[in-house]
DNA sequence: TCTCGGTACTCGGTGTCACTGGGTACTGGT
DNA sequence: ACCAGTACCCAGTGACACCGAGTACCGAGA
């Protein structure tokens, strides 16, 4: 979509990731599949791996190894009570974020 | 307000300080008290003048110097045709973005 | 006069992040 | 034997917000 998403997912697409595993865990071949499905069409695997790696180093999720029928083992990651924590104060910044932007837009799309 | 608002800005504070421009020129200074006004209170001078220089290197912003009765000349900063563009962009990447995010905050607020 | 605080801009270095473009390994079908 | 799909890993790159410090210009008070 071009390099103002790329700089734009900067810090949210680590929300969003944290997010999905709220609602169920995942791993990481699966979240990416789930990310394009969204739309996101250009997220490639490493981007994610990179940033399964960086959550699990900071302690907010939990890992457990499981077979796969086709493959190599699956890493399936849930959230843990500190990611959790995490994804609270993660919803708290984008929110303070979204409301100022969104007033930014209202304010300056009337002259167009 | 903490690590996550700093990776969060990144894509997203070019876009804010282009609006701000779009809404009327401004200059540096000026710029960084407006952007503490609305709230971001940490984001510190260097970090908006940086971003004016790239900016303007990428010609999305014409720029004025303007005498001050106070210390040295002002750097009038105004949006040009490009700038406006670039901005209609950045629109369009975060209303996507808030959109899809929005959206994951809905299905996932319900299990806390 | 000298210092101090407010105004206004500049600059080098740091850490973090998404992206690029490869690579490894396991499975089943042809 | 080969290939496509599944699943994960890794080193290097560019972009960006932040940090800390520096420069310069002005008016007011000690």
């Amino acid at each position: 979509m071009g390099k103002q998403m790329t700089e734009m997912l900067k810090g949210t697409l680590e929300g969003i990731v944290l997010a999905l595993l709220a609602d169920r865990p995942a791993y990481g071949y699966e979240i990416t599949a789930r990310l394009r499905e969204q739309g996101f069409s250009d997220i490639v695997e490493g981007t994610v791996y990179a940033l399964l790696v960086r959550v699990e180093q900071r302690g907010l999720v939990d890992v457990e190894k499981v077979p796969s029928e086709k493959g190599p083992p699956r890493k399936v990651y849930s959230l843990n009570p500190q990611g959790r924590a995490y994804l609270d104060e993660f919803w708290r910044t984008w929110s303070f974020l979204a409301e100022r932007i969104g007033q930014l837009h209202d304010d300056t799309e009337g002259d167009d």
